[in-house]
DNA sequence: AATATATAAAGATATTTTTCTTTATTCTCA
DNA sequence: TGAGAATAAAGAAAAATATCTTTATATATT
């Protein structure tokens, strides 16, 4: 099977994980900056407002196809519209929610999602008290009723906010019903088959390291 | 100043963080094997639950002190302890969290960081409703009473989930009233003295991170 | 117009983290 | 009791990432 490939299909740019998730602080910063009228702005500028390296932004940077003139920095609007291009912040995506308990709920409404490429069309609950209420005007549906939805539809991320117990089985419905990417909020590791894409966001693990640096400062 | 100190201070192990953010991953894991009246469990069996690869596995548990039995694998009872241990599930730190909005509702009411080493006991806002009002138990303060409370009790972590844009000055107030490590929920860097510890959870950097591989899954 | 300077960009190095190899132990099963 | 097999542990190699260095360029200043 992989011989008869000519070569690997290698995916055509493959920008490093940590730069794609430091795209969005330079998004938002340079909204900022733009909001307060700046035409230009350097990456040493950016390095010093964000904490970073000043050769680090400027690697960044060359991944969004910007070019900066020197002594003079990059262009602000070219640099937000390349980035927000970068971020796929034109084509909304559509995501399920499953799971509207306080976690789900907080996803829901917040506002910022919706200008970051990302829009969630409807929530799915085993609550029947939840059952035909609405969150921020996102409706809150019976699991039930996914499958008949996402073939409609063309929603292409579905996001897990249930308890833990409940995250395997509601990530193998979600690959059933042809959902391409899952973003995890449950502590767990999900398995599902190796196309679909799985982003856990595990809250713990961010705990973890603020205590484990709190016990380091302590014992030295 | 530097030249004074014997040698660099060195802190007393220094694990990598991607290990210590595996932890939670394996006590969470450990938990409940432990439940099923699993006595032992090998590295190879968890690195396949997990998705991890062994000898990572190996290696991180060895960050734990505790010593694996050849051909047996590792006591899930001397796990669990030293995990809980290294984790500092047993000495709790006691966190405010200001801005008790939707996301800071959420964590409040989780009951998972409870079991984990953090204890949230009071939560901090401006908006005039929400004084004298509880979340969980959680009471809701003026920011006012912020500096009174904080000098007397042990507070060694501040969460902050404000808007963006008062976030810089909450970190600020942390700062003064003597806080250790801030978790900052905000999409900003926030600017503080080198010895407070800072962990951002920038919930944006993961939804870049999915739309950027299904984009590339795309045009691939 | 000439010079000094801040900058982008490309290349090289260093560091961190993961994966691969090897070795030795000890338990299981014949 | 002894051969075989699965494993932990330590070391080496590889990969990914971040930092440092150099070079060339364009711009503001004199
Ligand atoms: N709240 C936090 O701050 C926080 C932090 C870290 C992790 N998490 C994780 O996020 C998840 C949700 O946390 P929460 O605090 O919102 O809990 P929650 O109890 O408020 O919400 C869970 C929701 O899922 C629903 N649910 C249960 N089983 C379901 C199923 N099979 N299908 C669909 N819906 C189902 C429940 O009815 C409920 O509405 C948990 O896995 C938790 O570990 C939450
Ligand atoms: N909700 C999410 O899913 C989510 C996701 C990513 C990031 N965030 C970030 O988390 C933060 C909070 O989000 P949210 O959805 O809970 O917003 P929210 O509006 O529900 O909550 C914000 C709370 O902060 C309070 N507040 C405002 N100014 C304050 C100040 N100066 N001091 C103290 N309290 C103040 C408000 O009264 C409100 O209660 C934001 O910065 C947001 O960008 C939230």
């Amino acid at each position: 099977m992989e011989s008869l490939t000519i070569t690997t299909p290698k995916k055509q740019q493959a920008v490093p994980e940590p730069t794609v998730r430091r795209m969005p602080q330079y998004l938002h910063l340079v909204r900022a900056l733009r909001e307060k009228g700046d035409m230009y702005v350097s990456a040493p500028v950016i390095a010093r407002m964000l904490g970073l390296d000043p050769t680090q932004v400027v690697k960044d940077m060359a991944y969004t196809g910007v070019s900066g003139k020197t002594r003079i920095g990059f262009s602000t609007e070219e640099l937000q519209l390349a980035l927000e291009d970068f971020l796929g912040y034109n084509r909304k995506h559509e995501a399920f929610l499953v799971g509207a308990g306080y976690l789900g709920s907080a996803l829901i409404q917040y506002q910022g999602f919706r200008e970051a490429g990302m829009k969630i069309v409807a929530a799915f609950d085993t609550d029947k008290r939840k059952f035909g209420t609405e969150i921020q005007g996102v409706p809150v549906f019976s699991l039930e009723k996914f499958r008949d939805l996402a073939s409609r539809l063309h929603i292409s991320i579905g996001i897990i906010t249930t308890p833990a117990g409940a995250a395997q089985s509601v990530a193998d419905l979600m690959v059933v019903w042809g959902i391409k990417a899952i973003w995890n909020f449950a502590p767990v590791a999900l398995k599902v088959p190796d196309q679909i894409i799985v982003q856990d966001t595990h809250i713990y693990a961010n705990l973890a390291v603020i205590i484990n640096k709190l016990g380091q400062q302590k014992n030295s």
